[in-house]
DNA sequence: CGCGTCACTTGACGCTGTGTAAAGTTTACA
DNA sequence: TGTAAACTTTACACAGCGTCAAGTGACGCG
C-alpha cells in the first residue's frame, strides 16, 4: 500500500497544513504543490485526482494520529462507559480529521470518489454508535421504545462532523464542553430515565 | 422589490422543480434555462449569478409556502408548548426548503454571496430557537445548567437542516418520526427532569 | 404606417481550476 | 558512459460560470 517517498510525504503534510491553517481558502492543487516546494505536474504524479489526494491524506491522518489507539479503549468499555468512552474517542477525533472532513465534504456533492470515501468514513462510525447502543442493550439500559436501529441512526446523527462544526467551530464552545454535553444529550435520548448518572 | 415577470416565474419554477427531482444532479444554469424554455442569457438577465438564482428561489419559495404562516402558531404559544410549537413548524419546512438549501449548502464553501445569504437563514431560524428556550426559561423550565445562549446554540445545531438530511434522507426516518424524536430529544435536554411529559 | 423600445436569442469569448500529454532535466546507480 | 526513475516545464482540453455585442421579433405610440 500506498509507500512513504519524501515527496509523497512533502506533499501530504504540505496539504494537511493549508488544510489547517488556510481554513476558509480553497487549497487548490496548485497551492499545495507550492506550498510542498514541488511542481504541479508533482502532485499529479503521486495522486491521480484532487479528491485522491485528500483521501489518501485522511488515511495518512489516521496513521500519524493512531485511531486504532484512540478507539482502542472505547472497545473495551461495557454498558453506559461504552457510550462514553466511544464519545471521548471519536469526538476527540473529530478536531483531528476535521479539516481534512471538510474539504472533503466540500467536494462531495459533485465529485464521486470523494463522497464514496466519506460515506465509507461514516459508515464505520456508525459501527462504533452501533456497538455503543448495543452495549446499552444488553444491560437493559436502552430506552423502551427504541430499537437498536433507531438508536444508532440518532447517535451516528448527534455525533456527525457538521454537528461538532456547528456548537464548537460556529458557537464557539470548548471541546470539553461538546463532549461533556454530547454524552449527556445522547444519555437522555437513548437511556431509560432510571439509570441516569 | 422582485417583480414577477413570466419569464422570470418559469425560470424559478424550472429551477426548483429541477432542485427537487435530479436530488443527486448538479443543476447548471443551462440546465435551469433549457427547464424552463428559455435561453441561458434569459436566465442571466433576470439573474446576475448562480448564487442570486438560488437565492431569490428561497425567498419565492417563502412566499409561495407561506413560511410566515406557518411560524406564526409558534410564536402564539408559551412555556413548553412553545418548544413543540416552533419544532412543528419549522421541522415541517425543511422538507421544503431542502432543496434549494442542499444547493446553497453546497455552493457555499466557495461563494460569499450563498454562504452569507444561508448563514442569515440560519440566523433568522435561531431567533425561533432562542424565543423556545427563552419561553422555557420563563416558565422555570430551563435546566439550571443551561444558560440561554448555550440552550440556544444546541436547540439550533439539533434543528439543523443537515440534521434533518441525516435522520430523513440518509436514515429513511418518517417524518413525523423525525419531529417527535426532535421534540423529545430538545426536552431531554433543556428542560428540568420533574418537567417530562 | 413606420419607429423605437424592450425582452429575448445567438454565438463568441474570457476566466478558473482540474486533469492530460509530451518533451526536457537531474540524479542515482550500474 | 548509459539508462532509468523522479521531477520540471510547457502546452493543451474541458467544464461551468459569467460577459459581451449584435441580431430578431413583438408591442405600443405617434
Amino acid at each position: 500500500m500506498a509507500d512513504a517517498s519524501a515527496t509523497r510525504m512533502k506533499i501530504l503534510n504540505a496539504c494537511r497544513t493549508l488544510l489547517e491553517s488556510d481554513a476558509r481558502a480553497a487549497t487548490r492543487m496548485s497551492d499545495v504543490a507550492k506550498a510542498a516546494g514541488v511542481s504541479r505536474q508533482a502532485v499529479y504524479l503521486h495522486f491521480k485526482t484532487r479528491a485522491e489526494l485528500l483521501i489518501a491524506l485522511t488515511r495518512h491522518i489516521d496513521t500519524v494520529e493512531d485511531v486504532d489507539d484512540r478507539l482502542a479503549a472505547s472497545r473495551a468499555a461495557t454498558g453506559l462507559n461504552r457510550l462514553d468512552a466511544f464519545i471521548d474517542a471519536w469526538g476527540g477525533y473529530i478536531p483531528v480529521i476535521y479539516p481534512v472532513g471538510r474539504a472533503l465534504m466540500a467536494m462531495a456533492p459533485g465529485d464521486d470518489a470523494a463522497r464514496l470515501a466519506w460515506e465509507d468514513r461514516m459508515t464505520a462510525m456508525r459501527q462504533g454508535c452501533e456497538a455503543a447502543v448495543r452495549a446499552l442493550e444488553s444491560v437493559g439500559a436502552l430506552k423502551g421504545a427504541l430499537t437498536l436501529e433507531t438508536g444508532t441512526d440518532m447517535l451516528w446523527t448527534l455525533l456527525s462532523v457538521r454537528n461538532w462544526e456547528a456548537l464548537v467551530e460556529t458557537c464557539g464552545w470548548d471541546q470539553s464542553r461538546y463532549i461533556a454535553d454530547m454524552k449527556a444529550l445522547s444519555r437522555a435520548y437513548l437511556c431509560k430515565t432510571d439509570n441516569h448518572g
